[in-house]
DNA sequence: ATCTAAGCGAGACGGTACGTCACGTCTTGGG
DNA sequence: CCCAAGACGTGACGTACCGTCTCGCTTAGAT
């Protein structure tokens, strides 16, 4: 990891002085005290040169606007990676996640980064980067138990998953985004159960 | 609390010179086009005044930061608020209201609109009148519908119907927000579809 | 002093309501508060049309701007008239006078008045009258005092008149102006006698 | 205190860019020629800025306000530093300079000048400096012409030297200001005769 | 062991927008 | 016509960050 194949493609160059790994780091700490702090728009350039005791233009040499800064701190955070516990049915495993979710959307993480989804344009890499670091892992894990569900006869076998994905996910998303509701186990237990059952009378 | 009857509960009582409805309707006006010119962050209490030719401390009279023009501008938008066919069963008049909703949420306005619930306090005055105002419209709109279905015993007795209204709306709000895949009229038919039969093998 | 002949010359005409003494009194009693309390540049239009519970297009009705009611504020002080006792000599006179003069261009509304006069345009009419007001009146006393000398033989009989009075109020007034050196009797002492020794009859 | 050697004692201590001389000096060109233009309400920070071609927040970064950069401005003067000829006489002497000064403060700069030490808050390290640097260079002169005077025995021993200071400069000082008799030649030799005529060793 | 190019802190710099204040004028409605 | 209240266009205030640009000083790897 030291080796002089390093950064970029073209090989065994890197003349001058390399980048400090600590300074990353200052960086990304300073970034995250300041959003835990004072939200989202507390986390300016000049903030976070000053806290992480850094000059500014080294900041921008790691990232090229506060946007970013704020996408890359809210990556690197590890809290917003809850651990799924094996549980047994289709049905619980649902619930279990989607409560965790829930809980992690509803911190004041989980708000910045719904805020930042929301406001960043989608066309930049870092925006496509970083909700595929959230979104695509999140999803991923559903579209697992979903598939399990099936090969198990607990759910049809010709079910769109990705539409079933949305139909969970966006639902607590929405929620937490507009707050026109509680996000809580209740609502989740309710959520996973009437996606299960449908809505038709006669089946 | 939502009836009419709001402001200014005493009649005729306002001294002093009153303010031109003029005024108020080219402050909306200038930044409705800066909005769609340049979007959210385009509308600068600076810009707006002067493209109203308007004094900025007139701008603050009536509203008390930049945000709060966008939300009052956007309120004011009659496009967001599409027309609705009537239609004959539940699954088509959803699929309707689904795709006029999908369309608006799609359009430049509908980022905006987004960008601008995620970035607001939720705590402020103008903050919740915003969401209720679209929000709850178009909730209210889906849950006619779905009362409606029930009443034609289209639809279970017992089902959730702000679960479900989430469950729909959330998903299309998702798929917007990430942008990760398409929202278009087979989606929304396929998330009907689904949501109307649910997951479970046997019922 | 209601009756219909009143402000202007032209005889008995009054139409429409007459102005009400009041006023003018509330007016420059809020601005003298102000100027006592913020100094000088605390007499702002707003501020004292707020104070006097007067509505600003009033205040506009009797002085042209702000600069004009302070200047109306300051002639309209009694206590900047201080009362000259009869005293014997010249010596003692003029000594007297001074210190008078010195004590109440030291104080706050000196000061005020000072710099009044130094920030004013001095072609305006309102500004002539001020500088009448003040400082003729001064003057003369001066101007009496040093004839009264002549007469009684106690100064020479060539001396001119308006450059003594130059001599005497104008380094009073340098000090206070540039703060470079206290102004106390024991100044005005040293004042009064060396401006003497150029003035006495017999040396 | 006044010892030539004073800001940062400790040498070759800056770190960041240093700030640049030349827009120190467009900065205070632009002041300048405003103040000749518009007078001394003309020396805006935004006139300022724009006509040096300079952002706002750097000419706050050499100054704290309008003011400050006025002074600034007249510190930077030359032409209000008139050269004094060798003459013979004390009494030609002092009339020379005082002829200078007088015309100084009859112009408009000079109006600026007097305008601006009585509006500044005296207590401010600029005021002071600024005070000193107009006020003592020219005293300081006068005094050494009245000392010279004292060596050379053309006046008496035992003046008051600073009083007599005030006696010259403060009549002129008065008339400028109060502009309620003309500044002249004329004046300026009855001044200083009619002052001399007590300072005179033998009478 | 030097060379040398980048990393780095500090902070100046031109901008743009912020939200506030006072100006002096204009517009109500009531007396 | 007077008056209180207050809307209005104007323009300056002083502040906060933006993102770029010098400064001198480390600090390594390549020579």
């Amino acid at each position: 990891m030291v080796s002089p194949v390093k950064i970029k493609d073209n090989i065994s160059k890197a003349p001058g002085r390399p980048r400090s790994p600590k300074i990353r780091k200052a960086i990304l700490k300073a970034a995250r005290d300041l959003m835990n702090e004072l939200g989202l728009s507390g986390v300016t350039m000049e903030a976070v040169a000053r806290r992480a005791g850094v000059g500014k233009p080294t900041v921008y040499r790691y990232w090229p606007n506060r946007h970013a800064v704020a996408m890359a701190t809210l990556m690197d955070e590890r809290t917003l990676h809850p651990e799924l516990k094996k549980t047994r049915s289709v049905l619980h495993s649902l619930e279990e996640q989607l409560c965790l979710v829930a809980e992690t959307l509803s911190s004041r993480q989980g708000r910045n980064l719904t805020a930042i989804i929301a406001t960043s344009d989608p066309n930049t890499e870092i925006a496509k980067a970083f909700q595929n670091h959230f979104v695509m892992t999140r999803r991923n894990e559903g579209r697992g138990i979903l598939e399990q569900g099936i090969r198990r006869k607990e759910l049809r076998t010709h079910i769109n998953i990705e539409v079933t994905l949305d139909q969970l996910y966006g639902a607590l998303f929405f929620r937490v985004l507009l707050g026109h509701a509680v996000v809580d186990a209740a609502f989740v237990k309710a959520l996973v159960k009437q996606v299960m059952k449908g809505l038709e009378k006669f089946k």
